[in-house]
DNA sequence: CTGTTAGCGCATTCAG
DNA sequence: CTGAATGCGCTAACAG
């Protein structure tokens, strides 16, 4: 009963908006000793009623007396108050958030991606936590346990995914984990960790993008095309590999080992990578440009932007001398110079599709693997290889 | 007394790692039967100890018998255990996280704040909220106000800052909430609202850098320079108007109405403003490249594409016909041809700066104002006007 | 060294 | 219609 003596914040002039200036803070002893939010007793205390009666106001859902009511309002908007998200997840009556763990915001496609999982989770009422990793693998799985303390209702992964089998089989045991505490994982964008049952995958279809870009070089006539990026691992390149692959077994022509070139998914390792291979080449052949190839898939839209420094460097033209098609139709693939035929990857809808997947009722949602299409965008970069 | 029957989990074979293929989950009727994460109580009965005792050892703050240590560990990875963090929250000893508001992900700066904010803030042990608004003041409220929610440490408002005096007003008083609850709002790049006193706020020398760049083209010999972007509102371009202004003035030379284009930040807006300005001043006019202008100042590197793609469309070159400016240095300036002679603003370090602010343990970093130094990066854009 | 107790802020029974 | 009591999961005082 110590405080019971303390006045009602009743008596404050009737100010009642807190607008411009802030909101009006009670200026009692209670209200001006404890630092920090303030609390539902405390509103109750102001309005003369019971910590029940407030909460009932501000839930809605069951009738107060009007005049009850009003003194309620009043006194939460003279307090300022706001319930404490804590203790509704606590008391389970919180929509619980969705979790994105991703290596970098600075990339454009895990960006889009972030952006479509952010819009999605808006739209359920969900707040979005987000953690990144730097593409380490042990942040991953330090930021994913993190996430799981946070009780996140789900977690989505975005990214490459190509770290190896023992990471892949850490991911399963955390979706399994997930799984069992009622929440899910989704990776988009990335492969399935292999024999992760638990696992929610959303994936593009990285391989038919490859696919149709290269059938599209081949169409035009051209029969040595240069793969540049990583030819190794099981990430995201793989998929475009694969494509590659196909497009040119579908055409009858054979996969020369010579013309895949290697590298990154970065601007600056393709960059390199191509100014060296043409340095070389141009001494040795006498094809007509003098590479030994006559188009280069750069295996992404930032690798294509290297490669064009490189050619332009060693005096090439695009698309005269040499084609450039990228990946991923990313919003420098038309500030490029000629304009970069590429293959549009719907990354936003990606996200908001991981996010569906992952608050779906259904536990038939768990397990599924998802695809969304990808298609061809021709611009300016392509053109038949010059004549011989 | 009516789950004290249930049979201890250290029953289970000692699988013990939750390695691939995921943790074992407890076999017994208290396990299968809850859906939902493990609690501290469900371990404390497998390690036959109490619950203090679990948290004691979690803590690792405290002497435990080692014996007992052991048996405690065991049961935390069989049942594949991890706290609540809404509880730690709740008692008080949880690291609140920090909360970051943004219109969109997608856009580079704002990515490249946001990867700052999320590397300080992570450095500092904390979680990351993040939240959206798409440029909506009135989500823009109502995310700050879930944020409030969340019991957010410190909040990190990222954005153009360019929407009417109400709404600036409205920002003061929720700075003076989350001050009043032991919290703080940082604006990141975007102007202190009027009248704020509880508000901190993290610029970069937006005027400074444009002053730079408008001071550099006139030593270049250039007279009339283009401002391509917003001339009115108390946004992002007011400070960078503010620079060219100021640049020209002391320079002696006026600043000409007709010199101020108008338009956006974006590049679609830029294109189209440039392209049709250029249609009507080469009717009209007499001057060296038909056009009233010698260089062009975009707002934003976003714009100086665009207005590129409509010089070239024009059949002016850059910069021998004309030099092009833009501002903030993203990626995509160097991937123009020519490369984007820009401002480098230090975005990723502002995001950082911000949560320093933020966390930072003295009130007297409530209300300050940080400028970062921005600096020009002369690429080859800009050359001097062409001979008359 | 370990167990018992209390309470963080809230929503929800159950009584009035 | 309203108030008092309970417990979400956890940790920090207190006892042993």
């Amino acid at each position: 009963m110590s405080n019971a003596s303390v006045r009602s914040v009743t008596s404050v002039p009737p100010v009642g908006r807190p607008g411009p200036g802030g909101p009006v803070r009670a200026a009692g002893p209670t209200a001006s000793a404890t630092a920090g939010p303030t609390t539902l007793r405390q509103v109750a205390r102001a309005a003369e009623v019971s910590m029940a009666t407030v909460s009932r106001v501000l839930a809605g859902n069951y009738p107060v007396a009007p005049p009850t009511r009003q003194r309620v309002l009043r006194a939460v908007r003279e307090l300022d108050y706001v319930a404490n998200a804590h203790a509704r997840a606590l008391r389970g009556h919180a929509t619980p958030t969705v979790a994105l763990v991703l290596a970098d915001l600075r990339d454009e496609a895990t960006a889009r991606i972030a952006q479509g999982v952010e819009e999605e989770a808006a739209e359920h009422g969900r707040g979005c936590l987000i953690g990144t990793t730097g593409g380490d693998p042990r942040r991953e799985r330090a930021v994913l346990r993190s996430m799981r303390q946070q009780g996140a209702g789900a977690v989505v992964l975005i990214g490459d995914g190509d770290q190896g089998p023992a990471h892949q089989a850490e991911l399963a045991g955390i979706a399994g984990s997930l799984a069992a505490a009622g929440s899910r994982l989704v990776l988009c964008g990335r492969p399935a960790p292999t024999g992760a049952t638990s696992a929610t995958v959303v994936d593009y279809d990285n391989e038919g993008g490859a696919y149709a870009l290269v059938s599209d070089l081949l169409a035009r006539g051209h029969r040595q095309v240069l793969f540049l990026g990583p030819t190794t691992g099981g990430g995201t390149a793989a998929g475009r590999l694969a494509g590659y692959r196909r497009a040119l077994t579908d055409h009858g022509l054979p996969v020369r080992p010579a013309l895949l070139a290697g590298g990154g998914l970065g601007r600056a390792e393709a960059h390199d990578r191509l100014a060296r291979l043409l340095a070389t080449r141009r001494a040795d052949r006498a094809d007509p440009a003098g590479t030994g190839f006559s188009a280069v898939f750069a295996v992404t839209d930032q690798a294509a932007a290297g490669a064009l420094t490189a050619l332009r460097a060693a005096g090439l033209s695009v698309p005269d001398d040499i084609s450039l098609v990228g990946y991923g139709d990313s919003d420098r693939a038309t500030d490029l110079l000629p304009q970069l035929s590429t293959v549009h990857v719907p990354y936003t809808e990606l996200g908001r599709a991981a996010v569906r997947l992952a608050l779906a009722r259904e536990p038939a949602a768990t397990g599924r693997h998802a695809v969304l299409p990808t298609h061809l965008v021709p611009r300016h970069s392509t053109a038949p290889p010059p004549p011989a």
